[in-house]
DNA sequence: CAGGTCGATTAAAACGTGTCAATGCCTTGC
DNA sequence: GCAAGGCATTGACACGTTTTAATCGACCTG
């Protein structure tokens, strides 16, 4: 068998060395082993129901002959796969990222896979996350729902997988569990501390008004003026951005400023570091900048927050742990029998960055 | 049955109203429909093989019981899942999140669901998340490797699911496709920037030297010195961050800074713009700033990069279509009888913001 | 030594789907 | 009127795993 091999006309492309090798299953560990399939799935998933020699043997006869299991059928026996959904808004907010590092590390200790599905905002793609989540038989999911109902939601919990809603307080306990950020708080530090600085007229600068966040964050605010004697209708102006990112942001800083110097707010505060970061740079080229013609506060206190100059003025919410705990409540949701529905919610941080100053006349 | 319910003692805790149904399967929708499982099965998957009346009659049938397919039955049967896994280095890092979007929106278009796994840069975490992939039966595996050898790629081939390397240049085409960017073209380009404004003394503040691209973007940045008659082991000092992000670049300032101002650098030329970023920071810390003191440049074009003030020069990468490309030639390897592995390089592009300048004397 | 107990192992049945060969029916051509 | 052919549908099996009830053997006890 020297010489160069004969070139085989027709057949697979060659796959030289890095061969395809049929698939090895359970079965052909048990003969290997001289065992029985249920043995050697016993080895795998209850070792101390085994005698150790047989274990030992099952063990070795894994071992040469590199076998993976197969968690498709592994599902299918068991009715649910051993994965979880996780349904955010836009994966390239950083915000969302951390949550995410925080989702897949307790999930990755329960040995659970994460599928990260992408709603982009919008309710048909969300529907189609959830729809192949059912498909999947996730184990269980962790939502960040775009529009209000939470019917997708319900709907998948009909189909047997269970969900933890995150970052929506307004949903009642009793139909899943939830993790949140306190928003009004949020929204009441960040008021608190501009009226404090002798603001008196400022802009809300708010993502979609369909999510929820971005309007509690905004009562918050008013509740802060009003605390203060101000007429919130009169104090605060509501600007709408289309998402709730940088671009966006920057295009806002015109209406923003609409009405000239006069009428022009004190400070704006907006749904999202993203948004303020846009409107930072927004100033920048019309040769304003905060705090000087304009404070400036955002919220999440995304690691970009710290980096720009100045230093933007945020609301810092606890991202990593907010991913962990609505882990951990589907966790318990799946393990724990007595499991009761939980409303978990975190507390917001407001810090203090350059971007925001005493107004001065 | 009127009256308040008689509480059970004991039972499944109380669903309330969203009770979860018996799952429903194929074989209930043929029975519905008065059809063989086989018939409702063709109607799913190649409706044309059907007579229009039947399939109505199907496809009613599913509607009225809600019918959700289970896709580990047909995985199972399939021998492969329907979805593919997207392994990345780091999460958080924006640069990732853009590719990861890319990947997404294509896999999406072909019906597949997209697994995120995160390796953290540790080869631990990686080992695991290839070995989860082969569990999964994955479909194929879009890959940014920790480590020089490429291993693991092999072996999860040798399982049956191909692969494809990104942001990897130095893989020989017959052990997969890869899709990546032209470091040296890039170090090159910021190299030759810099010269061109009179640098002469630059620091190259590198990540972990494992990672190929932290040495290829060194290489064309030395490149571009001797390119002007400049040793570039005179001219270059490097310095090693322990991980891409923002907080080792601030961190790194430290060592950069070493020797005073008489030694200090003219500029710094970074493997990431996380790190770029972190200079800036760490700059600003110490009274110094870009680019009077120092020019800094970064690599990614990151969407903070123009945030900043100063907008960070840098080299971009068209990471969106990094992703989508990646998926795009797994998609031809799953699909197309006649596949040969593709080699697919991308040109970066240098953006010139604020943050270098010409050397002033 | 018979009866009983316990621990280890096995055989067989399910999970839900896709496929393939076989069947039945209807049309067409002679 | 009958054979041939085409189309729609069916029945049965296979995919790889887990689980339950049953079996087997060994050891202990009265």
């Amino acid at each position: 068998m020297s010489g160069p091999e004969p070139t085989d006309p027709l057949g697979a492309p060659a796959l030289s060395s890095s061969e395809v090798k049929r698939p090895v299953g359970i079965n052909d560990v048990a003969a290997r082993a001289g065992v029985s399939p249920g043995t050697v799935s016993n080895v795998l998933n209850r070792p101390e129901r085994v005698a150790e020699a047989t274990r030992r043997r099952v063990e070795r006869a894994v071992e040469e002959l590199d076998y993976v299991r197969n968690s498709s059928g592994r599902s299918l026996r068991a009715g649910r796969s051993d994965s979880v959904g996780l349904l955010v808004l836009d994966v390239t907010n950083p915000f969302f990222a951390e949550v995410a590092r925080g989702v897949e590390d307790t999930a990755g200790e329960a040995g659970l896979a994460v599928v990260l599905l992408n709603s982009a905002e919008q309710a048909g793609r969300q529907r189609r996350a959830i729809r192949l989540l059912a498909e999947q038989r996730a184990a269980g999911a962790v939502v960040m729902p775009v529009d209000g109902d939470t019917a997708d939601l319900l709907w998948l919990r009909k189909q047997g997988v269970p969900g933890v809603l995150l970052d929506r307080g307004d949903v009642s306990a009793d139909i899943a569990c939830s993790v949140a950020v306190d928003n009004h708080a949020g929204g009441l530090a960040a008021g608190r501390h501009l009226v404090n600085l002798g603001h008196e007229r400022v802009t809300y600068l708010s993502g979609p008004a369909d999510l929820e966040q971005c309007r509690t964050r905004l009562a918050g605010l008013r509740a802060a003026l009003a605390e203060s004697g101000l007429d919130p209708d009169a104090a605060v102006r509501v600007v709408e951005a289309e998402q709730l990112n940088a671009e966006c942001g920057e295009k806002a800083v015109e209406e923003v400023l609409a009405g000239g110097p006069r009428k022009r707010p004190q400070a704006v505060f907006c749904s999202n570091d993203q948004l303020a970061l846009g409107v930072l740079k927004g100033l920048g080229e019309r040769g304003l900048s905060a705090p000087g013609d304009l404070s400036v506060v955002g919220y999440d206190d995304v690691a970009t927050a710290g980096l720009v100059h100045p230093g933007l003025t945020t609301v810092a919410q606890p991202k990593y742990d907010l991913g962990a705990a609505a882990m951990r409540l589907l966790l318990s949701e799946l393990n724990d029998a007595d499991h009761r529905h939980e409303r978990l919610r975190f507390a917001p941080e407001l810090v203090v960055r350059g971007s925001t100053a005493a107004v001065r006349d």
